[in-house]
DNA sequence: TGAGAACTTTGCTGCAGCGCAAACAAGTTG
DNA sequence: CAACTTGTTTGCGCTGCAGCAAAGTTCTCA
């Protein structure tokens, strides 16, 4: 969709599907920064004053997207108060959430990252079954494994003991969360010891 | 100087001195955000559209600071155009230093972590000396910890041992790095291996 | 329908770094 | 200057989780 480092030649409103933004790292390594649900701005370099795009974006399933060359920014700014306004709304609630990140990186288990990962992708983009909620994209282990810092292996040993206790459920790229409860329980838990 | 989930009833602009803004997680723990310098405007909860602080700021040295009550806000960003426009780049630049953290944490070892952080310090706050260049305010190992993800000892065990390297010289809540270049190397370093 | 690609599971091994504990500075205060 | 308080160092044991390796599954495409 767009590249890191490469010129910000449009932003984006996306209006249906899922899209992932990743930062790679210079010997290749890939982090997911966050994923984008429809409604959703993306690509706004030139709303934090950059001409170059920070991060690279890539659907995780078919999209459908409007975007404009980046030089209208300023016009739509303008002409549209509420826009630039919410705009920032926007900026301002991801710098609490890449904070958030940044704690949960400094201060939690690898279990519990990725139990918080799980819910976050649950909330925002479940989609109720009759065996839970099931995350509304295809998502690999891989995936999760960058979300949380950790790797595919981890991530699927985790699944596989979760979906033993039945608070989970996966198939190929799918899963359902079966006891979203527990599963925060698990991701708050660990006072101390556990 | 105020306090995480407190009602946000002013804005700061930091004169002089060094303040540390750190989150608390539910169980106690802190985790150090950003370390404001002079000239930076601190407190700005309203430009992200919230009514509270998300953290917590506390001097690190004495510190000279102008503070405008939140309601002013509004009103300044709507008086002085540039006000406005350069808050919500300082807002931009802070997120992708947020990103830049995550990724950090996702991606190297507590060793390359210290050193980018100590690297980060000395850039920001550096005075030089004929020693090295020196972090201009006391700061503790536990304080470089929190900084990183990691606990005391480790960040005293690696302070050692680039002291006896020679790489830095540090004393009680003072730290010098005598040679950035090589500490530089050592961030960035581990590709694959070493 | 069969070969290959992509994703997942699982066992085993090793070690970075945390937790604990105890001794040791270096300031600070009465 | 003696008694504390606060920060630092260092040793040791343990463990969470990464790395490696090798099957096993599911999907795709010719």
């Amino acid at each position: 969709m767009f590249e890191q480092e490469q010129e910000a030649h449009s932003f984006f409103l996306l209006l249906d599907g899922h899209v992932r933004v990743i930062k790679t790292t210079p010997d290749g390594q890939e982090v997911t920064v966050r994923y984008i649900s429809p409604g959703e701005l993306m690509g706004i370099a030139h709303a934090l004053g950059r001409t170059t795009y920070p991060a690279s974006a890539i659907a995780a399933i078919d999209c459908v997207l409007l975007a404009w060359p980046g030089h209208l920014w300023p016009k739509f700014a303008d002409a549209f108060p509420n826009f630039g306004a919410n705009t920032y709304k926007t900026v301002g609630s991801r710098l609490q959430d890449a904070h958030t990140r940044v704690v949960e990186m400094s201060t939690e288990q690898v279990d519990q990252r990725v139990a918080h990962a799980l819910l976050k992708l649950v909330k925002q983009t479940g989609r109720k079954t009759d065996e839970g909620i099931m995350i509304d994209f295809p998502i690999s282990r891989q995936d999760i494994a960058e979300m949380t810092g950790t790797t595919l292996h981890t991530v699927s040993r985790l699944l596989s003991s979760w979906e033993e206790k039945g608070l989970v459920k996966s198939r190929r790229e799918k899963v359902t969360v079966v006891e979203p409860h527990r599963l925060l329980v698990l991701a708050e838990g660990r006072t101390g010891k556990n």
